[in-house]
DNA sequence: CGAGAAACGGAATAAATATTCCATATTGCG
DNA sequence: CGCAATATGGAATATTTATTCCGTTTCTCG
């Protein structure tokens, strides 16, 4: 048993990349039921995280027995084992993180030294899930439009005026002008937008209403708008000529803004380079 | 039981974009828990596709059958209804994280992806660089003086203002008393300060005359002072009881904050789980 | 061709997961 | 304040899904 579980158990694939790369080095002479799991996974793959053994096997035109032996054959411990492994694959640390956090909630740990673990995981998932999701289109489109105008707007309020304060820094520093519209005093500053400026605003669910307000004003007034926002269904994203998409991971209610101001940031900089 | 099922079931979204519209327009008045099952589902919808009831809840921090009822009220005959739309839809990421970094930064150093690595790159390495350096008796020191003040005062200009008014808006959301000093009108809010409260005060280098200025004062006065600053000689260290440092690596003479609002952050969550 | 080994398939079982139900808590309203 | 309606959470149950086991079939090689 022992001996058994060393020889099949000590091999099996951490990655997709590696899944892929053991499937192709098998030999050719597998049995004919292995290699028909073999060649309907190595294509399908990106099905394994949303399917069962029944639907693989009947895919792969061989019973669920086939299909387990053949996981065991790579290594795993079982079916659910490999599919852990293309799960994970898709959004990093998300099962993960969901058993972390229930683990914390249950030691009623509340130490900061832990919560400050957590919330540097998420800032790194959020990242990481960034630079893996992001459009690059999407992104030089964005670049374009803001670096002919004249003036860029920047608005995003409570969760997003962090980033849009940030923003207009940035913009500050690089000398392109750029106009912050803050809620304060509830002064109104939409006849500001003019001919030839472009207006990037920033709203998070549930999207505040003068965000809305100032994007859509600016669509009537043919400016371009572009849109940093969560997903690609948001309110904004209707006004909007582009849409730059990101998603916090969050730890209970709170976000980190890591990959938020990463984004903004970009833009930012490509921006200015763009302009000179 | 039929016209049951009529009631809720004739209306289940036959589309994913059809499922965030209609989670959108959602009365605000929605019950608690079924407000949570909506946020989290809206936020997350990409991975229901992957996930168990027990992991949506458990993200969603609800009992599973709050998730249940949710989808009933969907229009969904159950969970595994409401799966069935996201799976058939379901499109894989792109490639690894790994991978694709390295794709960004090998397309030529000045465009917008290659620019988006390098943030990702650096606020990575802060975070990690952070959970390595934090001094976690420190914190747990700063969070025993916020926690017990009647008012905090929060503090931070130029680059670190978007760290001072994300504070104020989590501090609002946890329901703390605390006060955001902008230097906004240039009107000086330094009288606000009373006995019991204390002071949050954000700077780096250059740092700001009015941050310096209130921790001063703070000081003078006799109330606690928290830095949260880029070095133990910073300035602020001199007047503040407690000094947390964060060093954020930069690229060109850009930050991406993470590190500092990650510790902002969690500084935060900490006061308000210790005040309740 | 026949003995032994490997592969196979399906039926039985185990485990995970979804779903319901109901006692208790909360909310809204007269 | 007290009643009715609604919402909630958890434990019990049903269902689906994974996994094992073993009798049978199919290869392999002397």
């Amino acid at each position: 048993m022992a001996e058994r579980r060393e020889q099949r158990g000590a091999t099996a694939p951490a990655s997709v990349e590696a899944f892929l790369a053991r499937i192709e080095g098998m030999p050719a002479t597998l049995p004919r039921r292995m290699r028909q799991c073999a060649d309907y996974f190595a294509a399908h793959s990106d099905r394994i995280a949303v399917s069962t053994v029944a639907d693989l096997a009947s895919g792969a035109q061989v019973p669920p027995s086939a299909v387990m032996r053949f996981c065991h054959i790579l290594g795993f411990a079982g079916f659910s084992d490999m599919q852990r492994l293309f799960r994970a694959a898709f959004v990093p640390g998300l099962s993960d993180y969901a058993t972390r956090l229930r683990n914390l909630r249950d030691q009623g740990s509340g130490s900061p030294a832990a919560l400050l673990a957590e919330f540097v995981e998420a800032g790194r998932s959020s990242l990481e899930s960034l630079a893996k999701m992001t459009d690059d289109a999407m992104l030089g489109r964005a670049v374009g439009l803001l670096a002919v105008a004249q003036t860029v707007h920047v608005i995003g309020l409570r969760r997003a005026f962090p980033v849009a304060s940030y923003l207009a820094y940035v913009f500050e520093k690089m000398e392109i002008p750029a106009m912050l519209h803050d809620g304060i005093g509830a002064l109104d500053h939409r006849s500001a937008l003019r001919v030839g400026d472009a207006v990037l605003a920033i709203s998070f669910a549930p999207y505040s209403e003068e965000t809305l307000g100032l994007a859509q004003q600016a669509k009537t007034r043919g400016l371009p708008v572009v849109a940093l926002t969560d997903h690609s269904t948001s309110p904004l994203a209707g006004t909007a000529d582009v849409v730059l998409t990101v998603q916090e991971v969050d730890f209970g209610a709170f976000r980190t803004l890591s990959a938020t101001i990463a984004l903004a940031l970009t833009l930012a900089v490509a921006v200015g380079s763009a302009r000179e």
